[in-house]
DNA sequence: ATGGTCGGACAGTCAAAGGA
DNA sequence: CCTTTGACTGTCCGACCATC
C-alpha cells in the first residue's frame, strides 16, 4: 500500500533514484505480457524529468517453477524464465489457495477527511475485486514495442479449456504454438536486455522463436514446436486475465539440447528441475 | 558463469466493518 | 450499496552458495 517507502525499492539502487533504473529493467519487452503492470508510457531513452515512482509489479500467478525458484514470473505461459530453461512445458499456474474467511477485522480508523488509500496513479482503477479487462494499450501512449497485439486482450480470444461449473467462471488459456523459426535476427535491438533488465542472454542472437496463440491454425505450423500448458488437475485457473503472449520474441534457450526446435519438447527438461525436486522440495520457508 | 536456495520486503486481494 | 481498512497470501529481490 504504502508507495512512499523510502526503502522499499531503494534496496536495488544504492545511488540513484531507482525511479530511474526500474523503468529501463521494467522496460524488458517481457514485461508486457501482463501490460497494466508494466505498461510505461514513455518511449526508451524519454523518461520524464521527474520520473513517476514505479512499484514492483507482480504477476497475479506465477507458475510453479518460478515460484519454488521465488523468481520473477510474467504472464505469458510458458514464462519466460520456463522457456529459458528448456521446461516450458512444466510452466503452469501455480494454485492459490483459498483465502480464509470469517476473520475479524480490527477497529477502523477515522479518516481525516482526506481520499486515503489511493495513491493516484491509477485513478481509473476500479474497485478491487471488481472483474474488469485489463486496459487495452492506449492509443494515445506510444508503445515501446512495434508489437501491437491483433487480438483483443481478454476472454474471447480463447476457448474454455475447460467447462465450468455453475458459478464458475469459464477458464481461457491460451494456446500457444511455437513457430518455425524464421529467417534468422541479424542481432537483438538495441537496448535488447534480459530477463530483470540483465544484459541479453549471450547466447546466438538469431533464434527466436515466436509465439503465437491460439488463433493461428496450428496445422499452419504442422511439425513446429508447439506448446500448451493445460492444468493437469482441471483446477481452477486464477488467472483473471490472460493476454496475448509473448509479443516479444525468445531467444533459444542455452543448449541443454540444441536440437532443432520441433524437438525441444524432449530435451528441455533440466534435470534440476525436475517435479520432484522442485515442487514442494523446495523453499520451505513462507510455511504459508 | 549459471542456477538454486532462502529470508524477508513488498504488492495485491478481498471480506469485514463502517458510512451514506 | 459503496467505501474503507487491514489481515492475509503470493511474488520476487537480492544475497549467498553450489555446481558446471
Amino acid at each position: 500500500m504504502v508507495d512512499n517507502n523510502p526503502d522499499a525499492e531503494g534496496r536495488q539502487s544504492p545511488n540513484s533514484s531507482q525511479d530511474s533504473v526500474q523503468p529501463q529493467m521494467t522496460m524488458h519487452p517481457v514485461t508486457y505480457s501482463s501490460m497494466p503492470m508494466h505498461m510505461y508510457p514513455f518511449p526508451p531513452g524519454s523518461m520524464p524529468s521527474q520520473p513517476a515512482r514505479t512499484k514492483r509489479r507482480q504477476v497475479k500467478n506465477a507458475c510453479t517453477n518460478c515460484q519454488k525458484a521465488c523468481k520473477k514470473c510474467d504472464d505469458a505461459r510458458p514464462c519466460l524464465r520456463c522457456v529459458k530453461y528448456g521446461i516450458a512445458e512444466e510452466c503452469i499456474d501455480s494454485q492459490r489457495k483459498e483465502r480464509q474467511k470469517g476473520i475479524k477485522r480490527g477497529p477502523y480508523k477515522k479518516r481525516d477527511g482526506k481520499a486515503s488509500g489511493s495513491e493516484q496513479l491509477d485513478n481509473s482503477s476500479p474497485q478491487p475485486g471488481a472483474m474488469m479487462p485489463p486496459p487495452v494499450a492506449q492509443p494515445s501512449a506510444p508503445s515501446p514495442i512495434p508489437y501491437i497485439t491483433p487480438y483483443p486482450p481478454f476472454f474471447g480470444q480463447y476457448a474454455p479449456t475447460h467447462m465450468p461449473k455453475a458459478g464458475e467462471a469459464p477458464v481461457y488459456v491460451p494456446q500457444l504454438f511455437y513457430a518455425p523459426m524464421p529467417a534468422p535476427q541479424p542481432m537483438p535491438p538495441p537496448g535488447h536486455v534480459g530477463q530483470d533488465g540483465e544484459p541479453a542472454p549471450a547466447y546466438a542472437p538469431p533464434s527466436f522463436y515466436p509465439v503465437y496463440p491460439a488463433p493461428y491454425p496450428p496445422q499452419a505450423y504442422a511439425g513446429a514446436y508447439m506448446m500448451h500448458a493445460p492444468r493437469p488437475d482441471g483446477a481452477m485457473h486464477h488467472h483473471p486475465h490472460h493476454y496475448a503472449p509473448y509479443p516479444q520474441m525468445y531467444p533459444k534457450p542455452p543448449s541443454r539440447n540444441s536440437e532443432v526446435a520441433g524437438q525441444v519438447a524432449d530435451g528441455r527438461r533440466d534435470p534440476r528441475l525436475e517435479p520432484g525436486r522442485v515442487i514442494d522440495g523446495g523453499h520451505g520457508h513462507h510455511g504459508k
